[in-house]
DNA sequence: ACCTGTGCCGAACACTGTTCGCCATCGTCG
DNA sequence: CGACGATGGCGAACAGTGTTCGGCACAGGT
């Protein structure tokens, strides 16, 4: 994982679907060297796939909010298990397992307003596990799409 | 908008690198149509981009949390400042302006948990806009790469 | 000084992206 | 009801691309 390295897996994380050769040429290095080098970042698991980004509106996602979610009891089975469950639902793009006074925190879009409050009393009123949730809308967001590497040592 | 569109989204969702043949094979049209559908796809901005996804552990972060904020005096020009000032930020990989007790939520990622700690002082504590702020830890996270279209109507 | 391994390069070839003219389909309007 | 323009899909053709492979330069070790 060296400089070069580094330069590829960012240029890749602004396009991924830059022909190679130019990605080559935008390092200074020949194509059949590049090539190379994206696929042992790819085999040895730096680079996890390549993934096309979608305006959340052309899916009919129009409200956007966080769940927080607590649980009881709090073993690893119900968490494994309701963790597993809530990532299956459409509504839901991502689950983290927290330390704190919450234990999950759920991503959520939803058409509008009313579709998310039916996912709430749907799938989180519902369950006995669950002891409190609260939600809060994403009025903004901001995100980065290429990370670079933080300084090791 | 149709279901082709669709599904061409889908498919692009999963894997953004797949060559167009394989793409128009896999939906069962001509080489040239699935271009040109996907051209469409990008010009009224439903692809957004093709990113690639790396390994946070390769880029050096083995340290996820969430990190709620609550900033006084709440104007939009704080807020704008503040938001702009966090993406910035190396450690911050996306920033969420929120309704609820909490105004700011910021999604970040560091080497270890000293480096957090750090980032958390020297970013954090020191605004004066910034009157208090709540770090939640992250054991595990699911997400999901492809979205699916929801239901319109 | 001599290996040996590693990583990069450039040529070659099959395959791909991209363009373009043609055709079928469908809705519109005379 | 028929003519007609618009729309969208198709397949052939060509320039450009991915991918392989042999060779070469350089470094480290013996």
């Amino acid at each position: 994982m060296d400089e070069l390295d580094s330069a590829i897996v960012q240029a890749l994380q602004r396009d991924a679907r830059q022909t190679n050769r130019d990605l080559a040429r935008q390092l200074g290095i020949a194509p059949s060297t590049c090539l190379e080098r994206v696929r042992l970042l790819r085999a040895r698991g730096v680079i996890r796939g390549y993934h096309a980004e979608i305006d959340p509106a052309a899916l009919n996602r129009k409200v956007e909010a966080f769940v927080s979610i607590r649980l009881r009891p709090l073993n690893r089975d119900v968490i494994d298990r309701f963790k597993a469950a809530l990532i299956e639902l459409p509504e839901v793009i991502a689950v983290y397992v927290l330390a704190g006074d919450e234990d999950l925190l759920a991503h959520v879009t939803a058409r509008d307003l009313d579709h998310l409050h039916a996912f709430l009393i749907d799938r989180l009123s519902r369950p006995r596990e669950v002891v409190t949730f609260r939600s809060q809308i994403v009025f903004q967001s901001a995100q980065k799409r290429v990370r670079e590497r933080l300084p090791g040592e």
